[in-house]
DNA sequence: CGGGACGCCTGTGAGC
DNA sequence: TGCTCACAGGCGTCCC
């Protein structure tokens, strides 16, 4: 589900009220992607620094006195997790797998499918969490992603420019949903191979997924089934999507009935009049 | 190395 | 009502 939008949103509800809060306890419940150690334990009584994401990663800074080394918390949130952030004192929900509290709220991931993963890690340049963010390609916002560049990495991939997209590997930021929507936008067929697709349409797809991942901040995100933000409130995207779930119903555009094909055993949705290879 | 398939889990909705 | 099947926001790992 998360996609970078969802996550974003995420980290704007939460850095604000969590940053220089201080770790009281931390709970933790069924194993998640990656199994979580003991040394959890030992953030109790460290104070957080301000979230930050990489990707569709959150990285939680905690430190003790100024002058003792950083760690951290490095948190995905998999296809069905949401974090969340409560003044009050709560019983755990169901799905409830990790739990932060601090003297500033309590912070709990919800995660039914447990695809989700909390890291520990010493530092964003330490392992694990080095080794997890160490493939992933160019911040969509990133004012040195230029279309230039960008074509030029679209260049070196054979593959079609759907899963290319997905990968994460050129660009970060963009699921499913958001990758189909930024194609249908861009005019292009998700089946084209990346290096097929030439200078202008290049910058044109770029310029495609970086409305659409900011629409969709606009918006809250997207809730399919189970994203809320850190307040409980869902996102509303989904009621915009131009292609994304709209098999068979009309192009927005033209008209032309809407396709689904699989592409990496995903689902992608395309106006075969509207996008071309 | 690039590319593709698999597996990790639980829940839901459609069809029978 | 209840069963079975397909499918759901992602990504680490493995094999060719």
């Amino acid at each position: 589900m998360p996609e970078l939008p969802e996550v974003e949103v995420t980290r704007r509800g939460i850095d604000p009220r969590l940053r220089g809060a201080q770790v009281l306890a931390v709970h933790v419940g069924k194993p998640l992607r990656r199994p979580l150690g003991r040394e959890v334990q030992a953030l109790v009584g460290l104070r957080l620094g301000a979230v930050q994401r990489r990707g569709k990663y959150l990285w939680l800074p905690l430190q003790g006195a100024p002058d003792l080394p950083a760690q951290g918390l490095l948190i995905h949130l998999g296809m069905s997790g949401s974090l969340r952030l409560l003044g009050a004192p709560a019983p755990p929900e169901a799905h409830e797998h990790f739990r932060l509290d601090t003297d500033h709220g309590s912070l709990r991931l919800h995660d039914p499918r447990r695809f989700g993963a909390v890291v520990w890690s010493a530092a964003l340049d330490h392992e694990p969490a080095a080794g997890l963010l160490s493939g992933l390609g160019f911040e969509p916002f990133d004012a040195a992603l230029t279309d230039e560049r960008f074509h030029a990495a679209l260049q070196q991939r054979r593959a079609p420019i759907k899963s290319v997209l997905l990968g994460g590997r050129v660009i970060v930021g963009a699921g499913n949903i958001y990758a189909c929507e930024a194609l249908f936008h861009a005019g292009i067929d998700p089946r084209c191979s990346a290096a097929r697709i030439g200078r202008a349409r290049a910058a044109r797809l770029l310029q495609a997924v970086r409305q659409t991942l900011a629409q969709a901040m606009t918006l809250g995100g997207s809730t399919l089934r189970d994203f809320r933000d850190a307040h409980g409130v869902n996102g509303s995207f989904q009621q915009q999507a131009a292609v994304y779930g709209r098999e068979g119903e009309p192009c927005k555009a033209c008209g032309t009935p809407l396709r689904r094909i699989v592409q990496g055993q995903r689902s992608s949705y395309f106006c075969p009049r509207c996008q071309r290879r």
